[in-house]
RNA sequence: GGCGCGGUGGCAGAGUGGUGAUGCAGCGGACUGCAAAUCCGCGUACGGCGGUUCGAUUCCGCCCCGUGCCUCCA
């Protein structure tokens, strides 16, 4: 398998650490807030990685921190605490808030059907975890204390931007945000706030370096390694993680352990509307619950990102998640269609070849990088083949959507009420004795219901619109 | 301002130095009482201008446009 490690920018062949285990640590939300389309975007990328291992023959152990410590809007004394905000907005307590985002957003994700982590930890249950790690860092002397708070030399660290792919202009006077004065470099960055700078603080713990709270990056340093050791095989994330976030992981952990930490880092590119990236501060916001209001079922959603490859930019709008839930609708019913068909397998040798042939375009495209665009047209292409009996097919759904993750076999035929079943009925009689009009009409109002007739020499059969 | 990424048919989006995926939408035909579904077939798509090449959408340069990052961000 070849995957693209941003740490080179390039494709390379995946080898485990250990032969038959790989480690991946998957950048979680931060809960304070729903999780948006475009967050959601990224962990069905992961899903894809999750699944293609685990179909690869590789036992995963995928971690997944919950960031519910209010992190700050920037490290500069104006910076604000958005767990903190929340919960004076919802007039909650900040743990209340962040369980119940928590919740919604393995909500989503099982709508979405993405596997829940091996291990899900939050941070405020590994402070003791981050406060060592800290203390780890503090003895290797790569750290200075400034203004209260323990802050990361990025000088002592000479791979700082291996990642980022070159040095970052801090002294920029278009820099969106104010400089922390109790910083030395524009670069570094907290690693434990000791001295608070929200007057109504509610999460904070003690320290050696004062009662207080931890810093962003640190956490994933610290149960990163409580989980998966001092090396870890891949490292996943959204793209905007790689300058920041994941740079500063790098300096904490590679200081700490003196080695190589993470072998391949995977980020998902971003989630495009109109008016430019979908984020949580702006009104560029769509969540699951907007998609379902708006008649979507949150399947659609991976089937939108599932046409896209993971590295690009997808455009979204509703017409495009229009497309995905009639491209997804027509997906199961024609999977439900083969289960109808005739069971007899055709064993000739022909058939096998051709079926080895779509696994091997199938597993290669997701060899290749992930590439699920190409593994979605091969599912469609099997469908579509004219040379291979149902059942082979449906034997290469199943296959497929193990990895694809749309529950294709687990799609229950609709069941028609009684009554509809009665205007069916009313309509042949209407046809049995040429009543082209009332039988016209009545397939109308069935359709209006989502129930689509067709007329065939062996009689009505009947389909619905919306089978999700 | 600095750095990065991208511009593919109506929409979304793969991919490739030479027969231009796939899905949705559209068109034609078969089928049908008419439809629908299905099947068969169809679209002079690769931002612009140059360069390299026997040949470029694919490589190079410039331009235009879009977009991302520059310490909240998936």
């Amino acid at each position: 398998m070849y995957f693209f490690n941003s740490l080179n920018r390039s494709k390379a062949l995946f080898e485990p650490i250990t032969p038959e285990t790989v480690g991946l640590y998957c950048c979680g939300p931060t809960v304070y807030n729903y999780a948006h389309l475009g967050n959601l975007r990224t962990y069905i990328f992961e899903d894809i990685l999750v699944r293609t291992l685990r179909e690869a023959g590789y036992k995963t152990n995928h971690v997944m921190n919950i960031t519910d410590v209010g992190h700050l809007q920037s490290d500069a004394d104006d910076g604000e605490d958005k767990m903190a905000l929340a919960a004076e907005r919802e007039q909650r307590s900040p743990w209340e808030i962040a369980r119940y985002y928590e919740d919604i957003f393995f909500e989503d994700c099982k709508s979405l059907n993405i596997a829940r982590p091996d291990v899900v930890c939050r941070a405020t249950e590994h402070i003791s975890q981050i406060i060592e790690f800290v203390n780890r860092l503090v003895q290797c002397g790569v750290t200075y204390e400034s203004e209260g708070n323990i802050y990361y030399d990025t000088t002592c660290f000479t791979h700082y931007h291996e990642l980022r792919g070159g040095p970052v202009d801090h002294s920029a006077a278009l820099s969106r945000v104010e400089n922390d004065q109790g910083k030395r470099l524009g670069a570094d960055f907290v690693l434990w706030f000791s001295k608070s700078k929200f007057p109504r603080q509610i999460m904070k713990w003690e320290s050696p370096w004062g009662i207080g709270f931890p810093g962003w990056h640190i956490e994933c340093s610290a149960m990163a390694s409580t989980y998966l050791g001092s090396r870890i095989d891949i490292h996943c994330g959204g793209i905007d993680h790689i300058p920041i976030h994941h740079t500063n992981e790098i300096a904490q952990s590679e200081a700490c352990f003196g080695h190589r930490w993470v072998n391949t880092w995977m980020h998902g590119a971003f989630l495009i509307l109109d008016k430019g990236k979908m984020s949580k501060s702006s009104d560029n916001f769509i969540t699951i619950q907007t998609l379902r209001e708006e008649g979507f079922k949150p399947l659609h959603y991976r089937y939108l990102c599932l046409g896209a490859h993971y590295r690009s930019e997808l455009h979204f709008s509703w017409d495009a998640l229009d497309g995905a839930k009639r491209g997804l609708e027509n997906l199961y019913n024609r999977v439900l269609a083969l289960r109808h068909a005739s069971p007899i397998k055709k064993t000739v040798r022909s058939v096998v070849e051709l079926a080895d042939h779509y696994r091997y375009v199938f597993w290669t495209a997701l060899a290749d990088d992930l590439n699920a665009p190409v593994a979605l047209s091969t599912l469609w292409a099997v469908i579509k083949d004219g040379d291979l009996d149902s059942s082979t097919k449906l034997s290469l759904v199943g296959e497929f959507d193990r990895i694809l993750g749309f529950g294709l076999m687990e799609a229950q035929p609709p069941i028609l009420s009684e009554d509809r079943m009665a205007l069916i009925t009313a309509r042949n009689q209407a046809r049995a004795q040429g009543d082209w009009a009332l039988a016209d009409e009545i397939r109308k109002q069935l359709a209006d219901q989502g129930v689509m007739v067709k007329d065939t020499r062996t009689g009505t059969e009947w389909y619905v619109t919306d089978i999700l």
